[in-house]
DNA sequence: TTGTACGCGTTATCAG
DNA sequence: CTGATAACGCGTACAA
């Protein structure tokens, strides 16, 4: 195992000083005849030379990676976050770390911690935390913050935004078309503001049609698995199924619980969407691996990732642009998993 | 945005010197009187002191990142691979970078160098490339490497492997225990060594059985999406039916073509498990959400990963540990997508 | 127990 | 156009 080379032992080599090397094989604008830089080059690729990016980084105070922090990426939705990130970082040359943080503010702050030290100037994040001193030291100290999924009001911070409220509305409203009027809503706990947002978009439609919203809320607080989720629509569905309430639609918060719901109905030998239909929310490819393939509503994953990530770039070379955010807007998958009523005609 | 604090700010402001600081702040075990301690540790929480880890890698030359490579974290196999990575990972306070190769041994190289330029010492790979002669390269100047999924014969790599082969075998064992005789096997391009012990394992059971084995093989080489083998899976149960050959169970490659070959059949009004079984290969969790709930073997994903990382700091800690490999075994899990036909009393 | 001085690999400044 | 030299922030012989 032997000492890597370095722009040293080049010149050494070549037979010119290291700031020579240097200029040439970090292809700086400075001039260099062309006789020295096909030398040093060739030289270079003999002897195999790799760049040590730590002493340059440690010198010109620049980074080549981002970091990333989610709730955890065993979760479709991030994956797919992550992937359009990664696709942008690597058309700017940088690399992407990637943080767990499992729910746990305590994680959070650990990662943001790391993340400083190692002198990384980008940090795409869905934060869990309620503190934010940390956070503000660091976008202080020079930190370019995008936040994405959960807002993150703060100060030179840009965000990703989604209109969750409208998803919850044009889920609900397509429901509504269809004829729908006993619908209720299922979700984990309200204890988010994405959440929170998607409900009031159901409510909103419900009450602009006269009805009223049925809440059904699950009051277990913050795992991270997809199979978590998918208990707690069998769980939701189940209690719905003994209540008196006999909806003829069921909308869920996420698409892994919507399937949870299907999945129970199934087994109750329900027949969706001919007995209950089923709204999701998500969008996410397993969406149509099932039986019947799922009526949901589309929150972009992968462009939003793509986006956060450009957006980031531009913070950090372009330190005069002011921060902006962009607000993505929900689409409607229609599927099979709603059933067309006899369209009343008092409804548009 | 003013310039972050160094230890020699501290060193100033504490009237002591630099290195006094160093060896406080960094923990070392060189003695420093209790009160000096004090001291330092005090003002450096004052100021808010964040340590430059490139400096200090710089002069130890280790690293606390180590690097992913993996065909695409759109793949909830990887998904999980990764998840049990950065877990080992961060409990050696160590960092992860994901690098998705897409299957393309250009980028696969790419990223290789990127991580040599990066100085980190570690490398998790699941490797596509055909050509090594980088990455032996990469070992002799003294990075680590374990190689998951795809083997990757080479001195001093060690190995996550897993017994592909008896997980075919063990599948298509089941099958016939149930009283199948007439079995298919579909698969994805037959161009990795995976895919092929897999298959192997089927022919070992079916000809352990005196059956013949029967192959459905498609030719469309390499994407990455999971929707990409989902319709794999639909297109080749539609090939089935159409043919003469009429199978009482189809083994597929893995689960995402098997959910494909369900919702195929599904349409097509043929029901599962009672006129055909089929069986998958992997054990995502979304085999339990999908109707009937997917019997498949396990490969052990998350896992995998964890194996993958404790090992690589055992290769990166101790330099003269020898190199290992790892064998994981499958498992079958039994949910309802296969049928048990009368017992045939020849079979054990 | 503390301080001095140097070097890790690179780039930027300045002088030639 | 080229070279010497001084940083970047940190750890560590060696000296005191």
């Amino acid at each position: 195992m032997k000492k890597p080379v370095t722009i040293h032992d080049i010149a050494v080599m070549a037979n010119v000083s290291p700031a020579t090397v240097s200029r040439v094989l970090s292809n700086s604008d400075y001039p260099v005849s062309q006789e020295l830089q096909d030398k040093i080059r060739q030289i270079a690729e003999e002897v195999n030379y790799i760049p040590n990016m730590l002493g340059k980084q440690l010198k010109k105070n620049e980074s080549t990676t981002i970091g990333v922090i989610i709730p955890s990426i065993v979760n479709p939705f991030y994956s797919f976050v992550i992937f359009g990130i990664e696709e942008i970082a690597r058309q700017n040359d940088h690399t992407v770390i990637i943080c767990n943080s499992l729910n746990d503010p305590k994680l959070e702050e650990e990662y943001i911690r790391t993340i400083m030290e190692k002198q990384i100037k980008g940090l795409i994040i869905s934060s869990i935390s309620e503190d934010r001193t940390l956070l503000r030291n660091c976008i202080n100290m020079g930190l370019n913050v995008v936040a994405i999924d959960q807002v993150l009001e703060e100060e030179n911070v840009s965000q990703i935004k989604f209109d969750y409220r409208k998803g919850g509305y044009i889920g609900t409203k397509h429901l509504l078309e269809q004829g729908h009027t006993h619908i209720v809503y299922l979700t984990s706990k309200l204890d988010r503001p994405s959440r929170k947002s998607i409900y009031q978009g159901y409510v909103d439609a419900m009450e602009e049609a006269g009805l009223e919203p049925i809440l059904e809320e699950s009051n277990a607080g913050g795992l991270y698995t997809s199979v978590y989720d998918f208990d707690i629509g069998k769980r939701l569905a189940r209690k719905i199924l003994k209540s008196q309430s006999h909806p003829t639609a069921i909308f869920a918060c996420n698409d892994m619980m919507a399937f949870g719901v299907i999945n129970e109905l199934s087994i109750q030998e329900i027949s969706v969407p001919q007995d209950i239909s089923v709204m999701g929310f998500d969008g996410i490819d397993f969406g149509l691996m099932i039986h019947p393939p799922l009526t949901t509503v589309k929150q972009p994953d992968y462009e939003m990732g793509k986006m956060a990530c450009k957006l980031l770039f531009d913070k950090i070379k372009g330190d005069d642009i002011p921060s902006y955010d962009v607000v993505l807007q929900p689409s409607l998958i229609k599927r099979h998993s709603v059933k067309q009523y006899e369209l009343t005609p008092g409804l548009s």
